[in-house]
RNA sequence: CGGGAGGUAGUUCAGCUCGGUAGAAUACCUGGUUUGGGACCAGGGGGUCGCAGGUUCGAAUCCUGUCCUCCCGACCA
């Protein structure tokens, strides 16, 4: 492996993917715009969906698969949504190859295995549930229908970037299905807080949620809310989504139900995902030029345990002592490795489990056992400490919800000092080129204007604040009035 | 999808202009000395030069096609 990777200050891009690369998470493939998750890469996601999968049983949903394959008739249904994804649909029109007799060895698509009707790769599942749906639902005594699939989906973009952008990409997606208005409202919101609660709580990644503007939103969704992240170079990251749907779906797929008055409605619907997107979150969030920095409460590896010796009777001698350690820290469910390979020197040690991201480091030596003491290196801060072996457990405990808070504040301040409010066009460029991050400005309110800033800027409003206070003010375009601002900025 | 750059040992790259035995560093293997921030010495193994055609006595090198990656742009929930 090799020792390099490109500084943030040089190259932010290569940077990036050096990182990714070399930290193992994953690797380039065969495939145009697909991506290998690579064991270390599978661990860290894993981790995520756990703990995302337990909010959303927590909250009263249950998993379930739906097919890979939605028929071209469901799929253009829900028209909006239909046309939203038309242009990045991957479509299947075989089902058969056969030998190719002019190319020994070869094969061809069989001419005569032509699909009757194509089957499109799901970019997103509404079709295919929804037309499901129709056949469960009767009553409202079969609502709400509260369902969530973990799932892979394709969507053939131009241009892909590790983790950001993918062609394929793992992720969740909730579907559910309402009597009411309200209720449907509801859960949107409520899932919205969820994404935002693991976000901050697990990934340590501070957010900003809001709702999408017309643009922004959800083909065939009435309203799409977001939590927006801020990377450490400047750029807005939409790392959640939670839509409401209204009766769009219902209409489409003819989902209706008898309520307690023995009246015919549509179904409300809602649908809300997060990808592994967010690992390209997690990473430019936090981690620095010598590689990750993963937030304790998902780091595959929480503690890595290093020991130097010289000999076979000190490396026993510090096998028994730290033994005991990773005893009672298996006990507390922290996930430690014991890495006493011979083969590896620890100096190489350190700076492969600084670029892989581990949280904590506890070195020890010949001459920490004379002391009874063990060294101590955290990953966030680098910095270093001399601990009795007699505290090390607790000390461990405190220091990984230490590590956990520090990381999440350090974000927090990075992303509050690059909020701007800008009240001229001049400033808010500036800001944009410069200062970078979200920018707080006034807007007319009107697609037409959206549009004008985005190709003059490069900036696109993230969202409109769920905490926005009422200030009448001008458009930073347009001179017109308006009643509050908008989060601008250039986005991943 | 357009423009630019690139693909040669596990990895990073040189060689290509001007065709003639496949190179370095690092990693790997063996032995030894080492081990507290990416060790050192000695010896050794490893590449049909992305893939497919073509030109040629001869192609990593020239030509055509194609695949994958990076950067910029357009596109993008």
């Amino acid at each position: 492996m090799s020792k390099e990777i490109t500084s943030r200050s040089a190259d932010y891009s290569q940077w990036y993917n050096d990182l990714i690369l070399k930290s193992e998470l994953a690797d380039y493939s065969a495939v145009r715009g697909c991506m290998i998750i690579k064991p270390y890469g599978y661990s860290l996601w894993e981790n995520m969906q756990a703990a995302l999968d337990k909010m959303f049983k927590d909250s009263g949903h249950v998993n379930a698969y739906f097919p890979l394959f939605v028929p071209k008739s469901l799929f253009e249904a829900e028209e909006a949504n239909a046309e939203g994804f038309a242009k990045e649909c991957a479509v299947v029109t075989h089902y058969r190859l056969k030998a190719d007799v002019n190319n020994k060895g070869k094969l061809i698509v069989d001419p005569e295995a032509k699909l009757e009707e194509e089957l499109i790769v799901r970019p997103t599942s509404e079709a295919i549930i929804w037309s499901t749906y129709k056949n469960w639902i009767q009553s409202y005594r079969d609502l709400p229908i509260l369902i969530n699939q973990w799932a892979n989906v394709v969507r053939w973009e131009m241009r892909t970037r590790l983790f950001l952008r993918t062609t394929e990409f793992l992720w969740q997606e909730g579907h559910t299905a309402h009597a009411t208005k309200e209720e449907a409202l509801f859960e949107s919101k409520q899932m919205l807080e969820v994404y935002a609660d693991f976000a901050e709580n697990f990934m340590a990644v501070p957010v900003i949620k809001g709702i999408k503007t017309p643009n922004e939103r959800f083909a065939g969704a009435e309203d799409t809310y977001c939590i927006e992240t801020l990377m450490q170079d400047g750029k807005a990251l939409q790392a959640g989504t939670s839509h409401f749907l209204g009766q769009n779906f219902a209409k489409a797929f003819d989902v209706k139900f008898t309520d307690k008055s023995n009246t015919l409605d549509y179904v409300w619907a809602t649908s809300w995902g997060v990808s592994t997107r967010l690992i390209g979150a997690l990473v430019m969030a936090h981690s620095d030029d010598d590689g990750l920095i993963l937030p304790p409460k998902i780091a595959p590896i929480q503690v890595v345990i290093i020991p130097v010796y010289k000999n076979d009777e000190q490396k026993n001698l510090i096998a028994q002592k730290v033994n005991a350690i990773i005893k009672e820290l298996k006990y507390l469910n922290i996930k430690v490795k014991y890495d006493d390979n011979d083969n590896l020197r620890p100096g190489w040690k350190f700076a492969q489990y600084e670029m892989k991201g581990v949280p904590l480091r506890l070195t020890i030596g010949a001459r920490d056992l004379e002391k009874n003491v063990i060294e101590i290196a955290r990953r966030d801060t680098k910095e270093k400490s001399s601990v009795d072996l007699n505290n090390v457990v607790k000390t461990v405990v405190d220091l990984l919800e230490g590590i956990q808070l520090n990381m999440f504040n350090r974000a927090k301040q990075f992303r509050d000092e690059h909020i701007t409010n800008a009240n001229t066009w001049e400033d808010f460029i500036n800001l944009l080129d410069n200062k970078t991050g979200f920018v707080s400005a006034h807007w007319d309110g009107t697609a037409e204007t959206e549009e004008k800033i985005k190709e003059l800027s490069k900036a696109t409003i993230r969202c409109i604040p769920f905490d926005a206070v009422k200030e009448n003010g001008e458009c930073i375009l347009t001179g017109k009035p308006s009643n509050k601002r908008v989060l601008f900025a250039r986005a991943y």
